[in-house]
DNA sequence: AAAACGGGGGA
DNA sequence: TCCCCAGTTTT
């Protein structure tokens, strides 16, 4: 026997006894029901289908009913499913199998996927399920079950990768029970293989799945890799005369919006003038403070001014003022400000 | 708050 | 063809 054989024969032989065979698409499992099923089926659970799918069928019995309706009661039938973009095509490929297909659901490959809401995927469940074609399907369920399988170290998302994961799944299909072997790959993925906790003691993959035998199955399928944040820098201007700092509050919008900070400006602007003013008694470069949003680094340069005495229009900005140490504390600071006054206090 | 999700649609 | 988005739920 081969792997593939053995691979889909305990999956089948996992879905006798576990695998979900009362779903109400699934009796009768006509191809309409099926697409049906499938298309509400996309990011939505099972439990939460199940009603909806049974008023909707009550209502639109078959595609020629669906495709006569108008879209609106279409979508009131939608209303609280969500994505209702999946409603709209749902009905407009109504009306493409109608006149183009005399209402019935094509069994072909390339016609399907040419419905408005249905891609590789979605095609391959109508065909298995409904026609019992010989098609893969690689949802999210699918997905998971193979990466951990096979420990895939790329992220799904990743194109090779996915082509990949198409053809292991295209390659593991069984000769026989096709209908039966994909809805049990779904229902391994949904309620043995899930992505937090699964049970991999009851799952009938387990004794070649790479990612049991490295006993950590949750970290596939990698996750996305997060691209490199932006990276912008700034200068800081730290005024300080006779024990107290120069502050100055920072524009409601933006970051730090409302918040107390030193005076900021471009990284890149000259400063030399800042030098030439004869009260100044000290002037120095402070160390780079580095600050992580979600979006950007930032990294703050600041630049230490001590002044003789603590005049006003030291820098061109109007919200500003002197605050004696031992005050700042009062007031709302960011983080990197409030570290910042922190080591000036203690002298760095 | 961040990632995941299947398909649509724009580059 | 590839990549990213819209819209929503789950972790």
């Amino acid at each position: 026997m081969t792997s593939a054989q053995d691979f889909s024969h305990r999956l089948l032989q996992w879905f006798d006894n576990h695998g979900r065979k009362n779903l109400p698409w699934q009796q009768p499992a006509t191809p309409y029901r099926v697409w049906l099923s499938e298309i509400m089926l996309q990011q939505t659970q099972v439990v939460t289908v199940i009603p909806y799918f049974q008023k909707f069928t009550e209502r639109f019995p078959d595609i020629n009913t669906l495709a006569n309706a108008e879209v609106d009661e279409v979508l009131q039938y939608w209303a609280g499913l969500g994505y209702y973009a999946r409603g709209r095509n749902l009905h407009k490929a109504a009306q493409i199998i109608q006149s183009k297909y005399q209402g019935e659901l094509p069994a072909n490959f390339d016609a399907l996927v040419d419905l408005p809401g249905v891609g590789r995927s979605t095609a391959g469940a109508i065909l298995a399920l409904a026609f019992k074609k010989h098609y893969p399907i690689l949802d999210g369920n699918v997905k998971r079950v193979l990466a951990r399988h096979t420990a895939e170290p790329r992220w799904p998302g990743e194109k090779q990768a996915e082509i990949d994961m198409w053809q292991l799944a295209e390659e593991l299909l069984p000769k026989q029970r096709i209908n039966d072997y994909i809805q049990a790959q779904m229902d391994l993925g949904a309620t043995l293989c899930t992505r937090s906790k699964p049970r991999c003691q009851a799952c009938p993959l387990q004794s070649d799945c790479q990612a049991f035998q490295l006993g950590t199955p949750t970290e596939y399928p990698i996750k996305k890799p997060k691209k490199a944040v932006p990276h912008r820098e700034i200068r800081w201007l730290v005024y300080a005369a006779k024990g107290q700092l120069l502050l100055e509050k920072r524009p409601s919008q933006g970051i730090w919006g409302g918040l107390w900070s030193f005076p900021e400006m471009p990284i890149d602007n000259e400063i030399s003038h800042l030098l030439s003013k004869n009260d100044i008694i000290r002037f120095q470069n402070l160390p780079d403070i580095q600050h992580a949003f979600t979006h950007y680094k930032l990294t703050i340069s600041p630049i230490y001014i001590e002044l003789d005495n603590p005049v006003f229009g030291v820098a061109d900005n109007d919200k500003q003022c002197w605050v004696k140490m031992d005050d700042i504390a009062a007031l709302g600071l960011p983080a990197p400000t409030k570290t910042l006054v922190q080591q000036l206090a203690r002298g760095f």
